[in-house]
DNA sequence: CCCAAAACCTGAACGCAGTACAAGTTCTTA
DNA sequence: TAAGAACTTGTACTGCGTTCAGGTTTTGGG
């Protein structure tokens, strides 16, 4: 949003012509918000910096603010209707031939690589102000809901425990990565350490290396 | 605190002699405000409760019970003081003589068992109330740094990543039972499924049984 | 037993998040 | 181009969380 210029008069490829002028200014007027607001929220912090002020900013009511973010964190965290839409393109028109591990570990790869405009803005604002850690794991909670589908369809003998595992540890190796992660390295530093995660939790975290005597 | 009595008058063991007047009023006054709150909170929902109606109930002023709790949801979801100050004793004197997954997945058995008497009525709050799910999560940020210490007491190289994915992921699958639990069932049922989910995450997610194609 | 210091409780006032609603404006569609 | 749907806006309200000055209770030393 910063470095390509695609933020209002750059319709890409052929979007504007399905989207009507109503949705054009809906995800134009989304977007300056949340861009005002990361500026606001990087230059004086979270807390310093109110509804009011961020909305005087953007040039909108603090009521049409609330009207496109359920909340304040929901500003700095929610996922740009867009990139979520693509995302979930492909989690429909996924093909289900693959093993399910190596499967979902690239559907969390495609989520960062999604994201990766705004994720080291987002880190940034986690660093400063750390009581926010919980609003980051509400964005990985956007896309849950479609996971859980994902996994489920895989699991045909509707073990909802299973299921639930499943999500729960692979989102589990997908925040680590993202925990640990410094917002100063490449997007592909993040992107191995992902797959890396994903691979060990799959691969077993009680394995004989890391209990010490058993090694 | 419902079916044994020693919330007011009956100290357990040498407790009360340690604690003085003034920590015993404490503790006391915590009880009480916890108490109430979840009371009032199952009989007319979350929302439907004012911190007001709380401080009223249990005979305090406002302001006090913010002087307790930091926000309305941690009176719902902090942990007994006394409660967590035992289960971080078991945690700073256990040994290191078994290997880490087994001895990390007693850890949250006990922590289970430490919160047993409440437990059924949070899961009940949530049910009825989904959008606090994240509070549910921060419970479990409190004992977080314990477990990250001990963890990483035992993973001597220093692995950062290691160490994260090993909370993450293990915290995942107690999560995951506590999900999955039905506040009716006993307490038993749950405790087997915090084992078979962290056993289950020790072993290995990808292991032939979930995939499809490798079966 | 008494007195000072510390810890605690309280009421009042404030800023701000989030909601409800009625009135006005802009886009759509027929 | 006119009816109607969708969006925006100002206003008013509830309730969370903080601050602070002043009163009360507990503690510990003399």
């Amino acid at each position: 949003m910063a470095r390509t210029g695609h933020t209002a008069g750059t319709p890409r490829c052929s979007i504007s012509a399905v989207m009507g002028l109503r949705e054009r200014k809906k995800l134009e007027a989304w977007r300056t918000i949340r861009s005002t607001a990361l500026r606001l929220i990087s230059e004086r912090g979270f807390d310093a910096v109110s509804v009011e002020d961020i909305a005087a900013e953007a040039g909108v009511s603090r009521t049409t603010f609330f009207s496109y973010f359920p909340t304040k964190e929901a500003v700095a965290f929610d996922l740009d209707p867009q990139a979520l839409a693509e995302w979930r393109e492909r989690v429909a028109t996924d093909t289900d031939d693959r093993p399910l591990w190596p499967a979902l570990t690239d559907l969390y790869v495609d989520m960062a690589t999604v994201l990766a405009e705004w994720l080291p803005v987002q880190k940034r604002v986690l660093q400063q102000h750390p009581g926010l850690t919980q609003s980051a794991r509400a964005t990985c909670d956007t896309f849950a809901p479609d996971l859980y589908r994902w996994i489920s369809r895989r699991t045909p003998d509707g073990d909802r425990l299973l299921t639930s595992l499943l999500l729960n540890a692979s989102m589990a190796g997908y925040i680590t990565a993202l925990e640990v992660w410094d917002p100063a390295d490449p997007l592909d530093v993040l992107l191995d350490s992902v797959r890396t995660c994903l691979h060990r939790v799959g691969a077993g975290l009680a394995a004989p290396e890391h209990s010490p005597s058993t090694a």
